[in-house]
DNA sequence: GTCTATAGAATGATAGAC
DNA sequence: GTCTATCATTCTATAGAC
């Protein structure tokens, strides 16, 4: 049987609107996913909606008729990426007691920004977008999880640098210039390695 | 005395054109910091000269008498951080041996990051400076020289996954909303504390 | 869903006076 | 060094036909 009760998501009273629970239309989709491989190229501000438009292969006229405006094209790009952290914290937080949970949280999360390391400058580099999902209350609700998994309950200091280190850490490696020469596999497992380590360091 | 000699510079060969040796005129120094500023506040692609030239208080004409193109606007305002890097590796360098070159280069880099925390979401997270930067060989040159000194010589995966956790660990803490609140010293040195540690794991 | 056409604002950049 | 005035271009966004 399990050691502990599963870990309570933070700020349950919040009712969260779930993401991705409105499925997109074809059209829809292939814009939104579109524009996220231009967002990761050019960044979010050096992306308009003619490269956009361009990319897919039809006028602006026919993007405006599916996203009233360029900022929902942004938050559907961004959610596209965010469900799957959603799915992670899900299943992580069904775990029982916090050392597995920890444990889930951390692999998927590993597995999940190395198989889209493309597409991480442009969700946690871009000032662009970093600007939006900071005003966006279900990028929120999912950030209070992850942190309240990675720290525990009532972090002190300590605890509070070393899962922004954690997560810092993860998110750099992915992009960084060191490694972009790496295949996935050998990064994700040589990532997991030493994330492991890392939240095992003794004080 | 010493017990080794100093760290060689990487790619020696290469003359160096050096960071900061051409010396700015007081309007042209204003232009800059008032231009990063506004780059680590709105991003590169979301600053406008007309905002750089309104922050100031002159017209954007005044602008571009000091400055042909904003391209070479962002370029000053990147160096203006980079000079302190190249300063700190050239101490580094100066040390005798590897493993005091890499503690002085911890020191400092972690130092320096931590005091320009507020910059460097605009140096290495902005997509449009990260683009242009990596067509600007004096920086590739300092990059060169940093990851040489963190891998050591002929590094294997796991000493460049290594040193890009460590370097993408340092940039991502100082920015992160987990210690947002927290103050400069303490967050330095627990910064300090937890390299360390890192630079010094077990296999 | 997609198109043509266009409005209205903002952008980077330049010419020339003071 | 700073200004006014301006140009060509691009941008987001909309109207209305098919």
């Amino acid at each position: 049987m399990p050691a502990g009760r599963a870990v309570k998501p933070a700020r349950a009273r919040v009712v969260p609107r779930r993401l991705g629970s409105v499925p997109y239309s074809a059209a829809k989709t292939r814009t939104i996913t579109t524009a996220l491989a231009l967002f990761a190229e050019h960044g979010v501000g050096g992306t308009s909606l003619q490269m956009i438009a361009d990319a897919i292969g039809v006028t602006k006229a026919a993007v405006y008729h599916q996203f009233k405006t360029k900022e929902e094209i942004v938050l559907a790009a961004a959610e596209l990426e965010l469900v799957k952290l959603q799915a992670a914290l899900d299943s992580a937080e069904a775990e029982a007691g916090r050392p597995r949970a920890l444990d889930a949280l951390l692999t998927k999360v590993i597995d999940l920004t190395v198989e889209g390391r493309r597409m991480v400058s442009a969700l946690h580099g871009d000032p662009v977008m970093v600007r939006l999902l900071a005003k966006h209350e279900p990028f929120r609700q999912l950030m209070d999880r992850l942190y309240c998994l990675l720290t525990g309950d009532r972090p002190g200091t300590e605890a509070r640098v070393r899962a922004a280190l954690l997560s810092a850490a993860i998110r750099g490696v992915v992009i960084h210039p060191l490694v972009m020469d790496l295949d996935d596999d050998t990064l994700r497992s040589e990532l997991q390695r030493v994330a492991r380590r890392l939240v095992h360091l003794p004080d």
